[in-house]
DNA sequence: ACCTGAACACCGTTCAAGT
DNA sequence: ACCTGAACACCGTTCAAGT
């Protein structure tokens, strides 16, 4: 708050003029930065395409601005980006075919998906360049283990850790096939 | 680290002797809070089956004790229990005839799945009892959204937030099938 | 070898007072 | 209607000094 007081010229207690606490004002301007989604977001006639481009995108902005994120595991926002992604999701999987309870289970699920890998890679992402040399080092760690205690991860160890991209996309092609109808 | 001090009745700092410092402890804590995981697990002759029973277990031992979940996004701690889970979904992945490139795509993919739910539902579930409220309240939300605006969310309204573990389980069960031969 | 205690450099937030 | 500034009640951590 005083970092952000700074920022504007104005006292650090300004801003509790405008939100309640730094929460409130997390849920805004996390919501803000959700933007580019809803924005960026080109339908096609394939729903199962619009989830997984919807869900990409969702991710990749989150990375790149992680500011909501920890505010988003304490319940939705239900502010207006938040609920037009919903609505994109909930609206797509009803034009696959999918009734209502089946629905909102793989709306959620899907949400999890692109909410937890956006978590998960978030602190290393922003490292940027050196993200390749600290999954190289964690490979080097692996390799030395004891074969005998952790035989299947030794012999795993110089694959460990391929592109975070490629673990989200390939996980959100098999919950798509998986959850919804083609 | 204050509190810890008082707890242990010794001076907040003298836990710098032990632990470089608060995240070399959690990581250390966190570690421990696996035991019921490796100690818990029970294999059968069912590789699928056994990865769905370990990161259900998980994933309910994360809940019960969060305290390692935030250093998780950090990179993996590489201490005994991790390492024992690592290595329990690398040797099924094996089992079930996947090879070592395919392995490692479904073992991350798995264990980020587990640990993005844990952190979505780990907030809420230590709520307890008014977890319900607190769903009932964000669904009376919803269903005071304009219908023009957002259809499909509006007529979902009332089966949002269905329970967590079936949400976390069919989505474990869709990538586990989709990602896993059988 | 381990602990203490003062101190440093921070936090988010409240509230009376200002303009 | 909005901002200021002092103050409160906290943080994690360091380092010289103690036993």
């Amino acid at each position: 708050m005083r970092a952000l007081g700074e920022k504007l010229g104005v006292d650090p207690t300004a801003v509790y003029r405008h939100f309640t606490d730094r929460d409130d004002l997390f849920r805004e301007v996390g919501d803000r930065t959700l933007s580019p989604v809803v924005e960026g977001f080109e339908p096609t006639t394939d729903p199962s395409k619009d989830i997984a481009s919807l869900c990409i995108l969702l991710r990749s902005t989150l990375i790149a601005n992680p500011i909501g994120l920890q505010i988003t595991a304490q319940g939705p926002t239900r502010r207006p980006n938040e609920l037009l992604i919903t609505e994109i999701i909930l609206s797509s999987l009803k034009r696959s075919g999918l009734k209502v309870p089946k629905a909102v289970i793989a709306y959620h699920t899907i949400i999890e998906h692109t909410l937890g890998s956006a978590w998960l890679d978030a602190p290393l992402a922003r490292a940027g360049d050196n993200r390749l040399e600290t999954y190289t080092a964690w490979r080097d760690d692996y390799r030395e283990l004891d074969p005998k205690v952790y035989p299947a991860t030794r012999a795993a160890a110089g694959d460990l850790y391929p592109a975070s991209e490629l673990v989200f996309e390939s996980g959100l092609a098999a919950l798509i096939s998986g959850l919804v109808p083609h």
